[in-house]
RNA sequence: GUGGUUGUAGCUCAGUUGGUUAGAGCGCCAGAUUGUGGAUCUGGAGGUCGCCGGUUCGAACCCGGUCUUCCACCCCA
């Protein structure tokens, strides 16, 4: 009895086409991380739940995947839990682990846990999958790759301003047109303070980061759904819709905040990252100053980040921001951290609708050698290993098949030239070299191969 | 988690009011061409109609459940 097999829902498998596609993606984003400084980790795909719960909102703890303990995992709980409906109850007392919800909360746990071998500030990158039990969508994914930056153990702007370099470059580097949009926290919490409901930061951020999407009537109607007085509301808008450069937004929120030390704090910073921008900037990437940005991770302090594609609607492919305090739950005070995620998933679907990888990535092999048989395939491999110690990536076609089968594997492959050795060529050491692109084929002395292939073959 | 949607050949999809052997295009395999691919022609293989159950003389079609896909909300990379 056979079972058809499946794989979990939200879940994919990768084809060696989409490895190729997503590699070019990952090695994009780490030589850039790499070349800013950053140094890899790597931290298990699971965590202790006490590590995980609690960092990303009740909506977070929701979409945790809980692992099931080993063993008896039943003994000593009492059967009225069980049969009880609290399933949070039941799953606290049979599950003590869980999946990694992002990269940030395990960084923050093996900065508290290495605190005394790490050189601070620490910069560091991390390219691995996180989950998360949400329904999947379009773009959204129960197991999906982030690829994190970042540094802590400094308060100073200039990591935010390198940051966004490196999304400038990453995009770039990957041909996809961006926005970049920051905001502070501390401008919201300002904001909030000055309408008179600074007790309600979470419910006004949460809101107003849908204005692009529902509208001011939309976030109006939600603001008071959620209970937030009329005259609040009424003193939040003005604000929210300040337009123009940032640093003639942050002018105005100057006055409009003078009232909060913490407002002016967030705007002070902002003009020292604009600063930065505008003196040392030469980024061509489009940067706004959006204050109506929230971003739903609750451990965010000072900047945050958000970059949506251009050309197209994906939702966020990149987002971040400065935490404070994230290492303060573990017992480290007074570290802070600034970082952000590249949504590798949401980028090889952007790129991909967009149409925006590399042929080339197809063609792994460059050369690929016809056989006939086992005498000439001795021939062609002395010439294969010629060609892989000159670089060049070449193949034999293991089996005497048709040529036509065998120019059919090639044609499918992208297989740039077709050697063929059989025995007339054989005789006079020669080799004949088809192009599958122009269809000419061209008779190469046993000895000029490599030289010739090198000249003829695109480089990169 | 709430509401909706989708599932037929490897892929994209037809399939009448429930009625014998479920179709097409593309792809695949073979041949036309026993050392030359992308074109053409000929032939061929390939389907528990997502899965389980129910209604019926009879179900791809109707009903229920379940899984999956996509969408909205929620939230987010």
């Amino acid at each position: 009895m056979s079972q058809k097999p499946s794989i979990p829902r939200g879940t994919r498998d990768f084809s060696p086409v989409e490895m190729l596609r997503r590699n070019y993606i990952f090695d994009t984003v780490r030589r850039t991380f790499s070349l800013y400084g950053y140094l890899p980790l790597e931290t298990p795909a699971m965590e202790n739940l006490t590590t995980l719960l609690g960092k990303y909102g009740e909506e977070g703890d929701r979409l945790l995947f809980r692992i099931l303990n080993s063993g008896n995992f039943l003994a000593g709980i009492p059967p009225s839990v069980l049969s009880g409906t609290d399933t949070q109850a039941v799953s606290q007392l049979i599950c003590e682990k869980g999946l990694r919800y992002d990269l940030t909360v395990p960084f923050a746990r093996y900065v508290v846990q290495h605190r005394d071998e790490i050189t601070f500030p620490f910069r560091r990158y991390q390219i691995q999958p996180v989950w998360r039990a949400d329904k999947p969508q379009k773009g959204r994914y129960r197991e999906f790759f982030q690829c994190d930056v970042d540094v802590i153990g400094s308060d100073s702007l200039l990591n935010e301003f390198e940051l966004v370099r490196i999304i400038d470059r990453v995009f770039r580097e990957l041909n996809i047109r961006v926005i970049i949009k920051v905001n502070n926290r501390k401008i919201l919490a300002g904001i909030a303070e000055m309408a008179g409901a600074g007790d309600r930061i979470t419910d006004i951020t949460v809101t107003i980061d849908k204005l692009d999407k529902i509208g001011q009537e939309g976030v109006r109607e939600e603001l008071t759904q959620r209970g937030i007085a009329p005259e609040v509301i009424a003193r939040l808008e003005p604000v929210i819709k300040l337009s123009g450069p940032a640093l003639s937004k942050l002018e105005e929120l100057k006055s409009v905040l003078s009232s909060s030390v913490t407002g002016l704090k967030g705007v002070s910073e902002m003009e020292e990252l604009f600063g930065y921008l505008e003196a040392l900037g030469k980024i061509k990437t489009d940067i706004e100053l959006d204050l109506s940005l929230a971003r739903g991770l609750n451990y965010y302090t000072g900047a945050i980040f958000e970059v949506k594609a251009k050309d197209i609607d994906f939702g966020s492919i990149c987002g971040g921001g400065r935490y404070d305090d994230l290492t303060g739950v573990f017992g480290l005070k007074d570290m802070s951290g600034v970082g952000v995620s590249f949504g590798a998933d949401r980028i090889y679907d952007v790129m991909f609708q967009l149409n925006l990888f590399p042929e080339s990535l197809m063609a792994s092999t460059k050369v690929m050698f016809t056989n006939f048989g086992r005498y000439e395939a001795t021939y062609c491999l002395n010439a294969i290993r010629n060609l892989r110690e000159k670089g060049i990536s070449a193949e034999l076609y293991p089996d005497a098949a048709k040529l036509k089968k065998q120019f059919d594997y090639a044609n499918k492959r992208n297989i740039q030239f077709v050697v063929i050795a059989g025995e007339s060529e054989m005789q006079n050491r020669q080799f004949a070299v088809k192009n599958m692109t122009s269809g000419e084929q061209e008779t190469i002395p046993f000895a000029n191969l490599t030289e010739y292939l090198l000249g003829k073959i695109d480089q990169k």
